[in-house]
DNA sequence: GTTGAGCGTT
């Protein structure tokens, strides 16, 4: 769909907007666009033509993103992927095929729900080495698979194994 | 048995 086409050149930020957009969505969010390319070419107005104005222009500009959006945006390099917007078809012997073309992967999985046994729409992606693990990321992100557009980034390291041995104050009876 | 934000069953 032309919708699914716009997602796989837009930029990173409107890519989610677009594919989590239906067609009943879409005016308003075209509307959205339209008013802000507005606001865009109305403040370049007012720096270059030194036009004057009573609006505040500052307070229609976004806020500098707080370092946890920031996070979100540049996650640490690794040679694990996150890899999203995953066909609910796509199984790992597909995800792996796909992103074995980049370099050697040594692990991939899409994870399922456990009760169910349906793909949650998401997976991960080891490859051997950093350097593959970009390669995997320009190669596949924003590319499809099995007709859908997939994200595929840094994954965020895991939160560490619970030990369940000793508690730290463990008191033991004489 | 999906049009969907997300960071995982070893």
């Amino acid at each position: 769909m032309a919708l699914r086409s716009a997602a796989a050149v837009a930029p990173r930020s409107l890519r989610r907007l677009i594919t989590g957009t239906s067609s009943r969505t879409l005016p308003i969010i075209s509307q959205a666009i339209w008013d802000w390319e507005k606001l865009e070419s109305s403040t370049n107005a007012f720096v270059s033509g030194r036009l004057f104005s009573s609006t505040s222009i500052s307070s229609f500009i976004p806020p500098p993103l707080p370092p946890s959006a920031q996070q979100r945006e540049k996650p640490e390099p690794s040679t694990n992927l996150f890899v999203s917007g995953l066909s609910k078809r796509t199984t790992t012997e597909k995800l792996n095929e796909a992103f074995a073309k980049f370099g050697e992967v040594v692990h991939a999985r899409v994870v399922t729900d456990r009760v169910t046994g349906y793909s949650k729409g998401f997976g991960f992606v080891k490859y051997a080495t950093l350097e593959d693990a970009a390669k995997g990321i320009e190669g596949m992100d924003g590319k499809f698979l099995d007709g859908w557009v997939i994200f595929a980034e840094y994954a965020r390291p895991r939160p560490p194994p619970e030990h369940h041995s000793a508690p730290p104050h463990s008191q033991r009876p004489y």
